[in-house]
RNA sequence: GCCGGAGUGGCGGAAUUGGCAGACGCGCAGGAUUCAGGAUCCUGUGGGGGUUACACCUCGUGUGGGUUCAAGUCCCUCCUCCGGUACCA
């Protein structure tokens, strides 16, 4: 290269050159008014809790390069930023600090401002909204109002769980793996008086409506329907002996002749009505213990069932048979009717309580497959039984206890037969599987009915004597290995054992048992969510007051629109408080009687203020409404929106069923808030984990991976940043060192954006090298660059200027299919790192073309302008332009340039690449001319030999590919 | 257990519609520059074979199989890792 010397790349003075620049010019201020060529780009707002690291910075780093690029395009492009501003740990900090959450909360946001300053992020700060400011907290408020006027909101007294550390309530979504949320104590049941958002009347919408979601990940929309969870099948009421109905849910009534025993939540309100008097202390001991521990024991799954017969029987309705009733803290008070029929065939949990309570388990589906297996003990036969039944077509497994037969399913008779025929005296064996019967020399009972299992176990404990101890026909079977896997299915087959329905085939079978209980009034169709209404009610101060006014005369009363919005109390924070501790807070009057009444002295759950934030950046300052309509109608649902995919359920659920409410309502043209979800991926790092000192900070690590206070040997868990862990790297650490321009660069190509990354040292080095050579290069060129209008004329240059000229227009292109269409960066960088090395080769020219230089250098510095926007202002001006890029527009893309006048097409023989070929445009086009070409090669000629060409393919523009021989 | 996603050089990753695997970057090696280190620049860099040198051959995208003229890409089997969820009847 030229031995200019140059300035070298002062990346702070550049950077604190432009970086109030875009600010002060109001690029990105938009006029929601407008209607043609719009986009709403939107990120997850941030709850402004410290300062954020770079992993945060992927996501708005992201944001901003898309809002330059649309900007640059021409867009009306609309990315705004706000506050998630209420909350818990701004509580919780405040209380430690001794100071009010409000100032913990606006100090907090003026550093993030700065830090997106320094990062280059530019927002229509103009539309900066906070959760918090009871300019936003009255709409939080109107919305409850308005979902409260439609019924969707409403108190009852419910057992919910509640976060003894954070001291609230947390809603369902907010227990996470068996622990709080935020700090992961394990929440305890209370029972309070709470408000509720009836989400589960929007069940089926909100899953039904994800399929009109193409543009959001599987992944999330996966985990959406798994969480609502819906269930068909049919509620079945059986009668208790004490005549009360006792009513359960299930997916299976095709399996109701096997229902043998019923079992409840412990917490199911007819327990106490229906346990016989001897069975009261046993009972309520076993209650005490489930409710108190339940969720800290229910999180293991391999954890033994346990449970306590209540005395109780009810009737199977399906044949009259008299079960016992049990409770049992694997059924769930809070799902279905909080009681089941338990079919120990044919559920695995039922199959397990059973065994360990010596409970009947009766077959009554055929399995799938129709296998059926057959054990005869040694002792039961003679030690030539496995001729005798070879002979008759039977193969026999010889073991050390038995002989073991499969037979066909239109065999089983046959065999059963036979082995009855081979009994002695005193012996006795069994066939599982498609078919269950014990084989006795007298007698084939086959394993039907509770009869049955009693005949079945007497003569078994008969025949085998002091030794045995099985209490069901089933515990017989399970004591002989043979049958592993053998005895339990779940499938989907054909009935049996259920009379007159037997026999009936599985896809029938649950539409007619579910038919058959709806005429006689026994039971009905229905269906079942894992989804609950959620629990909005929190016990703090830092969220928005719930308004509602209680009165003695009226009762619960809404509080008026024109007094929105109830303020939070302005008091000195002085400790962990509730609405309910600051005295006076609660007195107040009725707003329809005027006499005395008491507020409700709950805040909501910030996800209510996170649930329509999108609608308020529309028109964030009108104060008669949360939105216009109109305005609103046009700019949603967001074209884009990008976040984490922590939010995957939580956030996004709770807006979408908000969307659809305020649809429902009137408020809103559209169902749907977000047309386009893209979830990036996690920024990780190596944490650094002592067994006694905990987390330490990488700077903390003593020599040899060793911790600096006991030299114990560290564990290296790889994790996403977090604070916590000690792994998080401070953006402003970085920007102090290599500029915000690297920081940004290096955020984008380190890896796609929806996959987790390891931040690397090594990575940012590398990047911040290619602005230097970006920043060199450009310098170098800036002097011998043509006038700033000019443009390459193709007919003038040589091959090597031809070869560059056609690169800058194939990585314009390039640049803005991956970031248009495909959220492709790292690629994008990539691109533009090729056109640079091309760049500067050519430019080693004496004889450089200056026309192609100005196009080529020009376009570098476009295209690299809204990943890396300071050093693009910069070099902008440096080869002489007046404003910024981003009024330069994106660079248009010369199509001619995108072709080529010769094609190098690689020559396949027997699939083996064997040559390449170079042909015109033209003929690389045409699959005829190009398969000629190719075999008239005398490249390809020599390769062949003088074997025989069988087939040609060609592909036009791609390869030829030949078959010989 | 169930539901997703992913497995490609020493590392991060690329290959967009079934068509030249390893773009781009890091690291490493050799060289230039330098008193020296750093920075910078140039060259090389998947494994094996082969050549004085080129050429060239061969293997190769977690495993095993299949479809195809052609497979990282499609189908089946299995393994590993990551994420979500977990007694949901």
């Amino acid at each position: 290269m030229t031995a200019h010397v140059n300035e070298p790349y002062d990346f702070k003075a550049v950077e604190a050159r432009w970086r109030e620049h875009w600010n002060e010019k109001g690029y990105f201020r938009v006029d929601t008014k407008a209607r043609d060529n719009t986009f709403y780009y939107l990120n997850m707002f941030p709850y402004p809790s410290g300062y954020l690291h770079v992993g945060h910075g992927r996501n708005y780093i992201i944001g901003d390069v898309l809002t330059r690029f649309y900007r640059m395009r021409g867009y009306n492009i609309l990315n705004p930023m706000g506050w998630d501003a209420f909350g818990l740990p701004a509580e919780n900090a405040a209380i430690d600090r001794g100071i009010h959450p409000r100032e913990w909360t606006e100090k907090n946001i003026a550093y993030a401002k700065g830090q997106f300053g320094a990062w280059g992020i530019v927002y229509d700060w103009d539309r900066e909204i906070s959760t918090c400011d009871p300019d936003y907290y009255r709409w939080t408020q109107w919305l409850f109002l308005e979902l409260y006027k439609k019924g969707l909101a409403y108190r009852k007294r419910a057992t919910v769980n509640y976060c003894p550390q954070c001291k609230t309530v947390l809603a369902n979504e907010q227990v996470v793996g068996g622990g709080c949320e935020r700090c992961g104590s394990a929440p305890e049941p209370k029972t309070l008086e709470q408000w509720f958002f009836k989400i589960t009347d929007y069940a089926d919408r909100l899953l039904d409506d994800l399929a009109k979601l193409e543009n959001w990940p599987e992944s999330v929309k996966k985990m959406q329907e798994n969480w609502i969870g819906r269930s068909e099948g049919a509620e079945i009421t059986f009668k208790t002996e004490t005549r009360d109905d006792l009513v359960v849910f299930t997916t299976r009534p095709d399996t109701l002749w096997g229902a043998t025993f019923m079992v409840l939540a412990p917490e199911h309100a007819l327990v106490d009505k229906i346990t016989t008097p001897d069975k009261k202390a046993e009972v309520a001991a076993y209650r005490d213990r489930a409710i108190r521990a339940s969720d800290i024991d229910r999180l293991s799954t391999e954890r033994e069932k346990t449970g306590v017969f209540t005395g109780a029987y009810a009737v199977n309705p399906a044949n009259n048979e008299k079960i016992p009733v049990w409770i049992a803290d694997y059924v769930l008070a809070t799902y279905g009717t909080g009681a089941i029929m338990a079919v120990p065939a044919h559920d695995e949990r039922d199959f397990a309580f059973a065994i360990r309570y010596g409970l009947p388990i009766l077959p009554v589906i055929e399995r799938a497959d129709r296998r059926a297996r057959a054990f005869v003990p040694a002792a039961a036969v003679g030690a030539d039984f496995d001729k005798v039944a070879r002979d008759d077509g039977f193969p026999v497994e010889k073991t050390s206890h038995g002989f073991v037969l499969d037979p066909n399913w239109d065999d089983v008779n046959r065999a059963v037969r036979l082995i009855q025929g081979e009994l002695k005296a005193g012996g006795w064996a069994s066939v599982v599987g498609t078919r269950f019967a014990f084989i006795f020399q007298d007698a084939v009972i086959a394993h039907d009915s509770v009869a049955t299992d009693r005949e079945i176990v007497a003569r078994c404990a008969l025949l085998t004597g002091a030794s045995f101890h099985a209490r069901t026909a089933m515990e017989i079977l399970t004591q002989i290995p043979a049958y592993e896997g053998f005895l339990f299915h779940s499938d989907i087959g054909t009935m049996q054992h259920s009379g007159r329905f037997s026999g009936t085939r599985g896809h029938l079978a649950k539409d007619a048992v579910t038919e058959w209980l709806e005429k006689g009034q026994k039971g009905k169709k229905a269906i079942t969510y894992r989804l609950h209404d959620w629990l909005i009610s929190r016990q703090r101060y830092w969220g928005a007051p719930i308004p509602i006014v209680y009165c003695p005369t009226c009762g619960e009363v809404p509080v008026p629109e024109k007094d929105l919005p109830v303020k939070l109390p302005d008091v000195a924070f002085i400790g962990k408080m509730g609405l309910a501790d600051i005295p006076g807070y609660a007195d107040t009057t009725c707003p329809t009687c005027g006499g005395k009444a008491r507020r409700d002295t709950d805040t909501m759950d910030t996800f209510v203020d996170s649930s329509w934030y999108y609608l308020r950046f529309i028109n964030p300052h009108d104060t008669r409404r949360a939105f216009v309509r109109d305005d609103v109608d046009h700019w949603l649902p967001v074209n884009q929106y990008v976040g984490g995919v922590e939010h995957a359920i939580l956030h996004l659920l709770y807006s979408r069923f908000v969307t659809k409410a305020l649809y429902d309502l009137g408020h809103v043209g559209f169902e749907e808030p977000f047309a386009r979800l893209f979830t990036q991926g996690m920024v990780c790092l190596t944490a650094y984990k002592c067994p006694e000192h905990g987390w330490l900070y990488p700077k903390e690590v003593a020599e040899g991976n060793r911790c600096p206070h006991c030299g114990k040997a560290l564990e290296n868990p790889y994790f996403s940043m977090s604070k916590s862990k000690k792994n998080v790297v401070d953006p402003s650490e970085i920007i102090d060192r290599v500029g915000a321009d690297t920081e940004r660069l290096y955020t984008l190509f380190m890896g796609p954006p929806d996959r987790d990354i390891e931040w690397s040292e090594e990575g940012i080095r590398g990047s911040f090298r290619f602005l230097n050579r970006v920043w060199t290069l450009v310098s170098d060129c800036a002097p011998r660059l043509a006038p700033r209008t000019a443009a390459a004329d193709p007919a003038t240059l040589d091959a090597e200027g031809l070869a560059l000229w056609r690169r800058v227009h194939r990585t314009v292109r390039k640049v803005s299919e991956d970031i248009q269409d495909r959220f492709s960066f790292n690629t994008a960088v990539s691109a533009i790192m090729e056109l640079a090395n091309d760049l500067a080769k050519y430019a080693e020219r004496k004889d450089a073309d200056p026309d192609l230089l100005r196009e080529a250098v020009d376009r570098l510095v476009l295209v690299l302008s809204p990943i890396c926007p300071f050093l693009g202002e910069e070099l902008w001006r440096k080869v002489g332009h007046d404003g910024s890029p981003l009024e330069a527009g994106w660079p248009r893309v010369v199509e001619q340039a995108l072709g080529a006048d010769t094609v190098e097409i690689p020559v396949q023989v027997n699939g083996k690449l064997r040559a390449r070929i170079t042909v015109s445009a033209e003929i690389a086009a045409d699959a005829k001319a190009l398969e000629k070409a190719a075999l008239e090669s005398d490249d390809v000629k020599a390769k062949l030999g003088d074997v025989k060409v069988l087939k040609a393919i060609a592909v036009p523009n791609k390869m030829v590919s030949l078959v010989v021989r």
